[in-house]
DNA sequence: TAGTAAGCGAGACGGTACGTCGAGTCTTAGA
DNA sequence: TCTAAGACTCGACGTACCGTCTCGCTTACTA
């Protein structure tokens, strides 16, 4: 009787050399003219190779690109304001490389047709980076600059907000609008965000 | 000896009749089950009177959707919040309907390496959106709710930021988060921007 | 009240030069690369008036080939023998020309499923050559070098029967052997039918 | 290491199937309406299917006729008159089934400005009927029905005008007169032909 | 150390859609 | 009524990928 796995394991190179192929072939040639026989002929694997380990080609290139995002990260640099720059410049500078950029639209533009496909970017991808704006709030928090919630809902709502606004923000003026995310756009958008949420936490301020 | 245009003309008729039932085939098999066949057997048309007069699948589909931006307008309701407000609800609804969704991104996606669809769709869509940022910039100067502006540049920085924010937020919520834009979410975000927008420009009130 | 014809009458310029291009056309690209668009192209004629003179394609190739064999013409060189050599040397030369070849071959081949363009053919082309075979034995007879027939059914069966091999012994060297019809093979098919007809008519002589 | 065949083989049912197929269709619709799609339907089997194995249309419908001709046979049946007038019949029959009837001359009509295609006409259908000839022409020696050739040079000359005069007078007869090869008119090709043979071999007998 | 089950490359398979081309028809303006 | 021009519908073309399916090896765990 078996438990365990038998039979010739699967090379584990072959994931590493599929998913590279993945993303060069993403820059060359785009992802509509993306193909697997393409892919499979980059990495130097059968076509059969990919489908034993994912199930199509939009589960490939989001698994491609998703690692991608895991560079992002919440630097400390004393002030609230600074992180935020930080964030935004390094996400601007992220959607800057082509792989990344044409795959991420290309990718949620096909899950707006799929609920699975949806459910693996989600977590994936989006989740993320929503965990760097609950830890720029802690921060904040524990320094003093932002009070702390009325609440545990009001403080998600807030978290949802500020995470639509700089992440649509950040998405909107690269894919879109084609300009750069420079550091004199990435000051103004978080002087913008912050002090519009500052003063709305301090409305007699302002009066 | 001719000097006017000679030959049968083009069918008035079929150029509404290919784009209504592109709208139609984008909604019921969505973005990339789209088939060129399919819209001419939907429209009554054949498959050459397509090719005739789009280059392709992504330039018809945008020339297709563009025209649903054209509802968005810019209502006077008195104070440019409810005027804000009024937009950011208008075009959350909007990218609720798939065609809208499903189009909008399949074809910013494409764009990404397509830089004459990239023009066309600046043209046909982004441009007219950036309209009502203005619009309605002037007529809260002209109301007293914004300052002047310091000068030109200022002013087409601030306009561009302001419109990369709004549009970009509303479509990082509807299509990336997958939340709806409601009257809270409107009423949330119109707030941070004005307040952000307005304590800014008198920075002694909030120190 | 009109009895005659009224309106602009046809060019008759166009018949020519119709005829012309479709030969021309039918030795640089062939019959199954022939295009009605290129006939009239070449013609410096619209498409429609090609479709209001011929039914199509099949119809108008026999008509414009069909003219060549007007050239084949028996010759009075004092001898059967020599005057049968004549006519398929001159049959042998006329296929050797491509328009000729292909057009012929062609339009036999596209005849075999249609009755009317069969008729047509032969009309237009075949019997026009059995008129030769009609006119030699005639001319033999009052020679002296063939006896007269024994009845006039014998006379048409022979007639045939010659016309079949002579014109297909022609047509299969030079279309399928793709061989010439050289003097000497010219020479030796006419002995053989000639010896043929003789000593059939003359049985003792081979006892 | 390998050195064998790699990859799925092909199916060698497909091949048969397709031939098949291609034999119908040419019966039904004819060699003009003939169409890969339709043959690809009728053999169950993918358009590509077919075009894996054959370059085209034309090379197709050869192979698939080719066959049609390997059940002509020199039967012996005691006199080398007895033996041509079979073939001829046999010949004739063939010919009358409209698979090889369209096939045969669309083929070489097509095959007139296609030198890859009438080589491959030439290897597959014309020398295999060339052989009868010979066949016959060595059996009849045997017999002394027919004195030995004078020399191998006048031999092969020999076989190839009998050749083009059998096989054309009956193709001719058969395509292009449209009338039917029937007992007698076999009866009167094979004495026309064997006469002038024999006659010529023997002049002093008509003198 | 011998089986054996899964992995592997190669490539043929049935499909679907592509974008093009030609056929034959129709619609305009002008001769 | 003819003409040239060119848009129209229709249908087949030959190609490109899809995702699946044999093939004949190769490899590593398990008996």
């Amino acid at each position: 009787m078996h438990q365990g796995r038998t039979g010739r394991p699967r090379s584990p190179e072959a994931d590493a050399a599929i998913l590279a192929a993945t993303r060069q072939a993403l820059v060359e040639v785009g992802w509509s003219r993306l193909t697997m026989g393409d892919v499979a002929a980059r990495a130097g694997v059968a076509k059969t190779t990919l489908y034993r380990r994912w199930p199509g080609r939009n589960e490939l290139v989001v698994d491609a690109v998703a690692v991608l995002f895991d560079e992002l990260e919440l630097p400390d640099l004393g002030t609230l304001s600074a992180d935020v720059e930080s964030v935004v410049r390094q996400f601007g500078a992220l959607l800057d490389r082509p792989e990344a950029k044409t795959a991420l639209m290309a990718v949620i533009a096909e899950a707006t047709r799929d609920e699975e496909l949806r459910r693996r970017i989600r977590t994936t991808i989006v989740d993320r980076q929503k965990r760097l704006v609950t830890a720029g709030r802690r921060r904040a928090e524990e320094r003093g600059e932002l009070p702390p919630p009325p609440g545990p809902e009001a403080a998600a709502r807030d978290t949802d907000l500020v995470f639509d606004v700089v992440a649509g923000a950040v998405v909107h003026r690269t894919l879109v609008s084609a300009e750069p995310v420079d550091a004199d756009w990435a000051h103004r958008l978080t002087q913008l965000i912050l002090t519009g949420l500052t003063a709305q936490r301090a409305p007699g301020a302002g009066a």
